[in-house]
RNA sequence: GGGAGUUUAGCUCAGUUGGUUAGAGCACCUGCCUUACAAGCAGGGGGUCAUAGGUUCGAGUCCUAUAACUCCCACCA
């Protein structure tokens, strides 16, 4: 019935065209099952997928699998985030153009062009490793109507002043000449000097040392702080200090926040070199001095090192304070720089008006929120704690860039008077679009239209909301809400599952999901990321999946438990590759023995009730483990069985299945069933990892008598079978002596068929003899005897 | 500096609420061409459960220290 080797090449793209134009993965709206719905997070259009990309999405996709086969009607949309930079840096790269050079109706017009080819690619991808999304609700986050929802989450947050417009200083990356938010910075370390300067007392009475790492940023010196308790200073508090270079004089002022025992105990303050300026800017009601422009070169403040960029003016002044004779010493330090995550670049403060959403006032509810979600694994909550109890700053949401969901505002030129469309009017774009009316406050028609986009967090923080429609569809969307299960890696709880609980809390006051399932990161080894530098065409998905195939591939990220990293390794792929080998060649073997066979309950002989029994003991331990999220922990009972099932029972039953005429119909056909329904239950559980192979096979045979059209439509149940403990002990039993009569050929170099002229079987249960035909059969025994005493297996040739 | 995780066989990892002699796969050794599979089957060797204390009749498991490694956060003068 079946070929006598699979071929997955052909096999896989077969089925996985069948699921796509049956719809068998298709969300029905209108079932009254119970609703099981995953918010998955829409990949960045970035131009990549790796490897940890189908590592990650594989494991929630195992979840969907099971619970749609748990008789849950499963809600799985899919998405893509293609607004923001990512994708702007890959248009920049294809083109070879920079976005300021062309128009922005051009430049946006490029980068919906590049977005939708790249999520085709991805999203074939994504069904050529057997995912079971439903594809037909799929989203992009640049789409009219996700930039409608992402507006009007902006609106409503305006509405109940949880977003505002203000001044104020933000975190600025002078590469990007973008605003970035706290969670975007990442902590490098980076090679720099502690310069110690001579910054003369005004008075003519000496000197300070003061060590900075800044030179260049004197000119924007506006004080220096010392510690109150440090003896050695408490005499210079109040008096005034020369700044080297620029001769200008700042005060020396007190603060606890001065270490004593940093540097030399001294530190300038200059707006802004770094957060405690801002700190002490604020705190001390300083002066503002702008020393860097938006691209990272110096202004006019700098004197003659205006128009330098940061780096080339450090080193001019290093050298013009040391001719000066105003650099006492320079030592070459490491120290942690806050950089943007996505260049590299370490940040600067730039103050612009800015849209912000408020996170500061909000601590205690968004750690409310944490506990009220489960982690899996627990300890992946701590993550999120630490996170939101260490956030000291407010949302800046703003980006000056061009290709994402344009900020809905526009302001009035005469009063300054902030405008906001209607939510009927939404999406709008303020640059092309215009107020509906005049100026309500000063009745004015001249607008300018924002030109700011918003952060992509601001509209990937929606995902629950776009997938439930959101204010499309009020029934719905409550019915979904809190949605299930979020699945993501480590990397981003920080940001997108804590932006995305924000949301949730401010528009509907609920949890976004129930459930969050953290996955690791594929590793290239022990402590080295595969990074898309360093990925090869080896480790790429396309070639794993054409060379080991989307089964085998998805096996090998079954294995592992649940949040910890997994190094990437071709020894799970070898063993993936034999477990669908195997698979194979037990179903070739059992569906031959099935032939003409129509599957019919019986009365059970001991071994097949055993081994029905065996298997809803393994079923449980199964499902104990999904309930968990443990996929790995789960496939692997289910191997365990799915060997002895091969190596014990077939082996054992065997005789039986093709030898009606010597132990009787019945016999055969109570081995064929509990075949049919072991086989047919291991394959269900087995097409939650291997979609593939399990569809093949269900078709070839069980589709017939099943009558559902996909293996993936059946439901996983526990066997029709009486429980009876005595079976399943004598079973073990059994086993347990076909152990040691192999362990008697195999010590003997015997071939396992050697027939044996006496085996007495001493101290077992009674409930073994029930076992007696199936024991002689697979031993090849010609005399067995049941005897008791002390437990042993005596064996003659 | 704060937090989390890990430490069990040569390698990768299981080990549920404490309970016989600590498990699996890979690798290694020996044997077996057995009417599904040699990409298979059977058998075997290999561990002071990181270290030191403690609780207990009993600890890989619970408690307290210590060490090593990894990650997150803070540290940016």
């Amino acid at each position: 019935m079946l070929e006598s080797k699979y071929n997955f090449l052909q096999s896989e793209p077969k089925w996985q065209k069948f699921w796509q134009e049956e719809g068998i993965y298709k969300f029905d709206k209108n079932s009254n099952k119970k609703i099981f719905s995953i918010d998955t997070p829409p990949p960045t259009v970035s131009g990549k997928i790796h490897i940890g990309h189908i590592f990650s999405y594989s494991q929630a996709e195992f979840v969907a699998r099971y619970k749609r086969m748990k008789g849950f009607n499963v809600f799985y949309p899919f998405g893509f985030d293609d607004n923001g930079l990512p994708t702007e840096r890959l248009v920049e790269k294809e083109f070879k153009i920079k976005a300021h050079e062309v128009s922005r109706e051009e430049f946006r017009d490029k980068c919906m062009e590049v977005a939708k080819r790249y999520e085709e690619e991805f999203k074939n991808l994504f069904i050529s490793a057997g995912n079971s999304a439903d594809f037909s609700l799929c989203y992009s986050t640049v789409s009219p109507r996700v930039q409608k929802i992402s507006q009007k989450s902006f609106l409503d947050l305006v509405r109940s002043g949880e977003a505002y417009y203000g001044e104020k200083p933000a975190i600025w990356c002078p590469e990007c000449r973008i605003s970035i938010a706290q969670a975007e910075l990442e902590s490098k370390d980076i090679e720099s000097s502690f310069n110690h300067l001579k910054f003369n007392l005004s008075d003519g009475s000496g000197y300070l040392e003061i060590a900075t790492t800044r030179p260049e940023m004197l000119c924007a010196c506006v004080c220096v702080f010392v510690n109150p308790e440090d003896e050695r200073f408490k005499s210079y508090v109040g008096k005034k200090v020369v700044v080297p270079l620029y001769n200008f004089e700042v005060e020396i002022l007190t603060d606890d926040k001065a270490a004593i025992d940093k540097g030399t105990g001294v530190v300038m303050c200059c707006t802004y070199g770094d957060e405690t300026d801002l700190y002490w800017q604020e705190k001390h009601n300083l002066p503002r001095k702008i020393a860097i422009d938006d691209g990272g070169r110096m202004t006019e403040l700098a004197g003659k090192y205006q128009g330098l960029k940061i780096k080339a003016a450090r080193e001019q002044i290093v050298e013009d304070l040391k001719a000066a004779g105003l650099l006492i010493k320079q030592e070459p330090i490491v120290h942690a720089v806050s950089t943007h995550e996505r260049c590299g670049t370490p940040m600067e403060i730039n103050v612009k008006k800015q849209w912000f959403i408020k996170l500061v006032d909000h601590k205690e509810e968004f750690l409310e929120r944490g506990k009220q979600i489960s982690w899996h694994p627990d300890f992946m909550k701590s993550r999120y704690f630490n996170w939101v109890e260490n956030v000291d700053r407010d949302w800046c949401i703003s980006r000056q860039r061009y290709f994402g969901v344009p900020i809905p505002v526009w302001y009035c030129k005469d009063c300054g008077e902030i405008i906001l469309p209607k939510d009927e009017d939404l999406p709008v774009n303020p640059l092309t679009d215009s107020p509906k009316g005049p100026c309500p406050k000063c009745g004015s028609l001249n607008f300018v239209g924002e030109s700011d986009i918003f952060d992509t967090w601001q509209t990937s923080s929606i995902t629950p909301q776009i997938n439930c429609h959101w204010s499309e569809d009020d029934e719905f969307y409550k019915k979904l809400m809190p949605m299930s299960l979020r699945p993501n890696a480590h990397d981003i709880i920080r940001t997108w599952d804590f932006y995305t609980i924000a949301k949730s809390h401010f528009h509907s006051n609920s949890l976004p999901w129930e459930n969050v399932m953290i996955s690791g990161f594929v590793m290239a080894n022990k402590d080295e990321k595969i990074s898309k530098s360093k990925s090869n065409s080896k480790l790429s998905p396309e070639a794993l999946l054409k060379e080991k195939g989307a089964d085998v591939t998805r096996y090998w990220a079954s294995t592992g438990s649940l949040g910890r990293d997994i190094i990437f390794s071709e020894e799970e792929f070898k063993n993936g590759a034999k477990l669908v080998n195997k698979i194979w060649n037990a179903s070739r073997f059992v569906l031959s023995l099935l032939e003409g066979y129509s599957p019919k309950k019986t009365k059970l002989y001991p071994m097949d009730s055993y081994i029905m029994q065996k298997y809803n003991e393994m079923l449980s331990k199964f499902e104990d483990y999904f309930e968990k999220y443990e996929i790995g922990l789960a496939i692997g009972e289910l191997e365990k069985f799915f060997w002895s099932f091969c190596d014990n029972y077939i082996e054992i039953a065997k005789k039986r299945l093709y030898n009606p005429d010597i132990y009787g119909q019945d016999a055969t056909n109570s081995a064929r069933f509990a075949s049919y329904n072991v086989l047919l239950g291991m394959l269900k559980l087995f097409a939650i990892y291997l979609p593939h192979i399990t569809e093949e096979i269900y078709q070839a045979y069980f589709r017939e008598f099943e009558g559902e059209k996909s293996i993936h439509l059946t439901q996983i149940e526990k066997l029709d079978v009486e429980p009876d403990q005595k079976i399943l002990d004598a079973g073990e039993e059994a086993v347990e002596v076909v152990s040691k009569i192999r362990a008697f050929k195999s010590e003997n170099n015997l071939s396992l068929k050697e027939p044996l002229n006496l085996v007495e079987v001493v101290g077992y249960s009674g409930e073994l003899e029930f076992f007696k035909e199936d024991l002689m059969a697979v031993g090849s025994i010609e005399n067995l005897k049941f005897e008791n005493g002390e437990r042993e297996v005596k064996i003659q040739r």
